[in-house]
DNA sequence: CCATATGTTACTCG
DNA sequence: ACGAGTAACATATG
């Protein structure tokens, strides 16, 4: 599920959970896409944790990072080492004292690296939009060049990190910007206004605890099995046939980069 | 049974 | 080299 604001909602938790600083006693895997190599985890702890784009980043001692992506349908629930493994739990991570981490991963899709140099996967990614030091004109530049839809590009985690097909269109209907505008199109004035919308509709996915969708088990949950608000917020994203909430029009849906794109034909018009 | 799903990557073709 | 388009991964839900 997890876009940015789900992500962040996720490393603020396990920040704040009582794994940080105890020790990784043992390891169970049941998925043999993990890698075995997170075994080397065993007896260290960790001594950090943080977001980088959808990326969970955790710092073990001796050095050692693991970038866990959820992908889809992974997820983390904070349990007891007395509890039995459930459905769908592909690794568990038995901390001293009897705290035990489970991921949670329906459709397989996560993935799980252990190494030393966690740059080689980090450094192909493009700034967060949510960090002051990516300036409105340096937003604009990455757009300039390129003659893809402005949607696409938002999904592309090599020019901008965090941003998924739910906050996109959210962050489209804001800015009133037509998804399949090429990027190069796109005014300063436009492109100023498409940064400040990521803000509020990231930021505010971030305050509401990230977006559940549906009512399963492969929806987003937090560690404690909490889903978030951010759904009972949504303005256009999943809602065709739905009237704008800004002009009334009925909101229409394409297919664009093989995703699902909802938007209003009124308010976001190809020209302007 | 069919369509759809919060993400990414690999492959083709131009 | 780059972009567009497509299939693939595996499972659940409506």
């Amino acid at each position: 599920m997890p876009e940015l604001p789900e992500v962040e909602a996720v490393v603020r938790a396990l920040k704040m959970s009582p794994i940080l600083g105890k020790t990784l006693s043992s390891i169970q895997i049941s998925c043999p896409k993990i890698p075995s190599e997170i075994k080397t985890l065993t007896s260290q702890s960790i001594q950090h944790i943080e977001r980088r784009g959808k990326y969970i980043h955790f710092h073990f001692t001796q050095k050692i990072h693991l970038l866990v992506h959820l992908r889809m349908t992974g997820k983390f629930l904070l349990k007891k080492s007395t509890e039995a493994p459930a459905k769908h739990e592909r690794v568990l991570f038995y901390f001293s004292e009897g705290v035990c981490l489970a991921f949670h991963d329906a459709r397989r899709f996560g993935t799980f690296a252990v190494t030393l140099d966690p740059s080689q996967f980090l450094s192909k990614l493009g700034p967060e939009p949510l960090e002051s030091s990516l300036s409105p004109e340096r937003f604009f530049q990455i757009f300039s060049s390129r003659k893809k839809a402005i949607k696409a590009a938002l999904l592309d985690q090599t020019l901008l990190v965090g941003v998924g097909n739910i906050y996109a269109d959210e962050a489209l209907w804001e800015a009133k910007l037509h998804p399949e505008r090429p990027c190069c199109e796109l005014s300063k004035q436009e492109s100023f206004a498409l940064l400040k919308a990521l803000r509020t509709v990231l930021d505010k996915g971030i305050a509401q605890g990230g977006t559940s969708l549906g009512t399963g088990a492969p929806n987003f949950q937090n560690l404690n099995g909490q889903s978030g608000k951010n759904q009972q917020t949504l303005n256009v994203y999943g809602k065709q046939g739905a009237s704008c909430l800004r002009c009334g029009t009925l909101l229409k849906r394409i297919t664009l980069v093989q995703r699902g794109t909802c938007f209003c034909p009124f308010c976001q018009k190809k020209d302007s």
